[in-house]
DNA sequence: TATTGATAGTTGACTCGTCAACAGTTGACG
DNA sequence: CGTCAACTGTTGACGAGTCAACTATCAATA
């Protein structure tokens, strides 16, 4: 049987890391206003952006068009978005931000941002850029074994 | 690749990876074997180290002993893993790999090394200790958000 | 020895993420 | 036109992960 030192498993620490900052990111979200982590993703992208259909919000985001689905219409009912039918193809809809979802992402995105910049503060400019080029390899990786395996 | 600003949230890409990789991961797993990820991870976990608790299995593997505790009932009733109440202690239980389930480690076990050695193929070996070490950085900088704002 | 506190494991409730089925709408093409 | 494929968004079902309440044991100690 092999001996398997998992720590090595690239993939293991990966999840183990990430399981911890969306721990964190909930909570930091929960404790400072009831907002779910996906939801604030939806309010930061149209934010960044401005008004978008809700399948070019689960693009921008890499997220399955369900769960955003599901986001905006919570978010709607806390009255941070709004939506509105497409005029000319009446299958889309239409989310913009309402002015209380401005004022959210107003309030949020400092927080969000300082604990950003406390994260790659820990790396140094170059390693920071190494991690991102990093990163980019591994995604292309991840496709190369898709199409090897499945 | 990187022209919208969430691109630089290193939580953001960090988490699109780790996605991509558990879908991944998943589907290699339910297409060879009818194995959910938590169940491999204990499997390859008992086969590295030998007969433990279940608390040390949700340890070495940073998961949350409900999870693991229903993974492991789960392989018990697939009859890859047995368990015994420990006898000095009678709330421990000691979970142990029966032959079925050394040989499922023993069958998974080199897909997976296969797929983790193309995945790290495409760096080189030294950004590979250079991303261990920086898993290491972010994951402590992490830590010291929770302290700081928790 | 009886109480109290810690520990091992189970279970329920909830969020996050993925997939697939579905209804409604659009557009292309015979 | 009418049909059919493709697309938009919603919904249901389930796996993955977290937290907290609960039980049963154990251990310390008064």
């Amino acid at each position: 049987m092999s001996e398997l030192p998992l720590d090595q498993f690239i993939t293991f620490r990966l999840l183990r890391l990430t399981n911890q900052l969306n721990r964190q990111a909930g909570k930091i979200l929960a404790s400072h206003v009831g907002l779910r982590l996906p939801e604030w993703r939806c309010l930061a992208i149209l934010g960044a952006y401005g008004s978008m259909q809700v399948n070019q919000v689960a693009t921008k985001l890499s997220a399955d068009k369900g769960l955003i689905s599901r986001s905006l219409s919570s978010l709607e009912k806390s009255g941070l978005v709004k939506t509105k039918r497409g005029t000319e193809d009446k299958r889309q809809i239409v989310i913009a931000l309402t002015p209380r979802g401005k004022k959210m992402v107003d309030t949020i995105m400092p927080i969000m941002q300082q604990r950003q910049e406390t994260l790659i503060g820990a790396l140094s400019k170059k390693e920071q850029s190494e991690l991102h080029r990093m990163i980019d390899k591994l995604h292309n990786a991840v496709q190369t074994i898709d199409n090897e395996v499945i």
